[in-house]
DNA sequence: ATGAAAGCGCTAACAT
DNA sequence: ATGTTAGCGCTTTCAT
């Protein structure tokens, strides 16, 4: 009636899972010796060990991770509240990679740049208890996450500061960016720059707009009318460039303050692109297919990545140590269109 | 010594987060009455609700996920194993949205292309019991699934069909795809047409090359030299096109397979991209600022994404429904590339 | 309308 | 080297 492979058969059935108990009876031995075999515990006999195994193939079991976690206290997960999971996001990549090596898996949200969806992702990532959490701060006030952090949960800042809180963060050398862009455009003989980049409600847009007029300032050009902030949408985008390139004194060179931006810049010179030059922040896919070919400020995504979960495992280790700021360094590549000379009379 | 404070700050300290116990002694009520008010049950008085969630506020209590979903048996989570998380991956993103809208969380790894990875990445999702699994599928073989298939896991295919276990699927309609780019080139006087693509070990491939080479036979037009499945390599991509251009009778138009093979396939033809028709497979950002832009066969990846999160729950809500298999169909998007002539006298 | 007790599946002390 | 007993923090019968 009841012979050897009854439970197993029973035990597959159902939609039911086989627990550590299941397996225990069906190997002869106690739960807590499962739980030995399971986690590679060295203190088990050989030919116990060998029982348990085949009593775990023999019920497909595998363990179930919320208990283990519940139990243990920790859940083996990175939160990552990023703005976009569509979009090439390469810090992204970097992170999940990083994180692989870490033993981590990472549970990646979009926030799709709206403070409350940010705020809703944060807080549903710290109830599932996440060992860590990485941020692409989308809200300028992060105060709600104060208990968090004081109930020590690890916190870093990828790309922008967080507002009203205190964390560690990485993030790419945005003036230094600029200063590379202009400086290289003058180089190649420009003398009327324009800036078109982000809403400076951003903090990046806002750190990139004040360096370019600082560039200006520094070098004792003309800003009037050539810095231009401002949502990415193809008709401000378009009105800017007019009042760039219209006019007695026009723009000879255009730096573009992020890729969304670079882009609309770009479609909407359409044929002029081949007349002025052109330096992106932010480098993108087939940036090189592009004539002429997009010459860029590049962040170190995989650098930002690996960064922000070295931030964190530290912190992890140590919830004392210092906060930290990571400034990543940029690097220009040029490609063609901000080496394009200035027309001749310029 | 201990007044109503004291506990509040207590809690606050150490790194340790309040549990529901610790909410109830604030309020001092019954533990169950917390949850209770923390899950909306509408029969707990007014009075002792408000005082509930004084406590709650006052400790900055949240629930911990980990431990309801033990109990409650269900996750809220959806794995996905997909490609790449740092690509552009509009199916990621639908999936995700659709996900959101049905009050999940989609925990997404990254396969890399690795049947390892695959299964690693997989059997870690099902260790943690999602309450579905979206897969992008790598690996030939799926057995390995069978167990957690009879456990009752819900699992959509997506792109590809899985191998060795059957499943639901959602997928482009490649071979319409091929079609309708092999119908366009011929409509604009192409009379040889050349395809390059991927390997033919991936589905994809596979489909895709047959149908281009199930288009040509049923023109009668010529096969030879003319099919260049493999590798996305440049060196291999540039071979073949040399083998395509090249001779008494070059081709004159080239669909290529896949976004990845597009891309080379611009690199490696550089301004001969003027002269020659390109229909590529794939949509990508930017296509529209490459010139000629480039006339593509694009997928939905909005529908694809969307389908795949509706077959997941239809399978959850029935188990015992019959296996389906969504084709979505494709979509040629002219630019400009896909309308380029032959060269006059061919 | 509220509370006491059991238990989800596991690991961690503590035996033996 | 193996087993017994407590919980982890919550939801769920089942009282009251």
């Amino acid at each position: 009636m009841s012979e050897p492979g009854d439970e197993v058969v029973a035990s597959r059935q159902h939609g039911k899972r086989p627990t550590m108990l299941d397996v225990a009876r069906e190997a002869g031995v106690a739960l807590r010796t499962v739980s030995r075999v399971v986690n590679s515990d060295p203190t088990v006999g050989r030919d116990v060990m060998t029982r348990v195994q085949a009593a775990v193939r023999a019920l497909d079991y595998q363990p179930d991770e919320r208990a283990r976690q519940l139990r243990r206290g920790v859940t083996g997960l990175i939160g990552a509240a990023v703005r976009n999971l569509a979009d090439a996001h390469l810090v992204l990549g970097a992170i999940d990679r990083a994180a692989r090596e870490a033993k981590l898996t990472v549970l990646a949200m979009s926030t799709e740049d709206e403070e409350q969806l940010e705020r809703e992702a944060v807080m549903s990532m710290c109830r599932r208890r996440v060992d860590g959490l990485i941020i692409e701060p989308i809200s300028t006030n992060h105060e709600y996450l104060a208990p968090e952090l004081a109930a020590g949960l690890p916190l870093v800042a990828v790309d922008r500061p967080t507002g009203g809180i205190a964390t560690d963060c990485v993030r790419s050398d945005n003036a230094a960016g600029i200063g590379m862009a202009f400086r290289h455009l003058t180089l190649h003989g420009h003398h009327r720059i324009a800036y078109v980049g982000d809403q400076e409600r951003v903090f990046t847009g806002r750190e990139r707009a004040a360096a370019f007029r600082a560039c200006v300032a520094a070098s004792g050009g003309v800003l009037d009318g050539m810095v231009h902030p401002g949502e990415v949408e193809p008709a401000r985008v378009a009105h800017a460039l007019d009042q760039i390139l219209v006019g007695a004194q026009p723009a000879t060179a255009i730096i573009s303050g992020s890729a969304e931006t670079t882009v609309e810049v770009l479609r909407s010179l359409g044929p002029r692109a081949a007349d002025i030059a052109v330096v992106g922040f932010d480098d993108f896919l087939l940036a090189d297919l592009i004539r002429p070919a997009l010459t860029v400020i590049a962040q170190d995504s995989a650098t930002i990545g690996r960064t922000a979960i070295e931030l964190l495992l530290a912190r992890t280790k140590d919830p004392t140590r210092p906060l930290e700021t990571v400034t990543v360094p940029v690097e220009l590549i040029p490609r063609g269109s901000g080496e394009l000379p200035p027309p001749a009379g310029r």
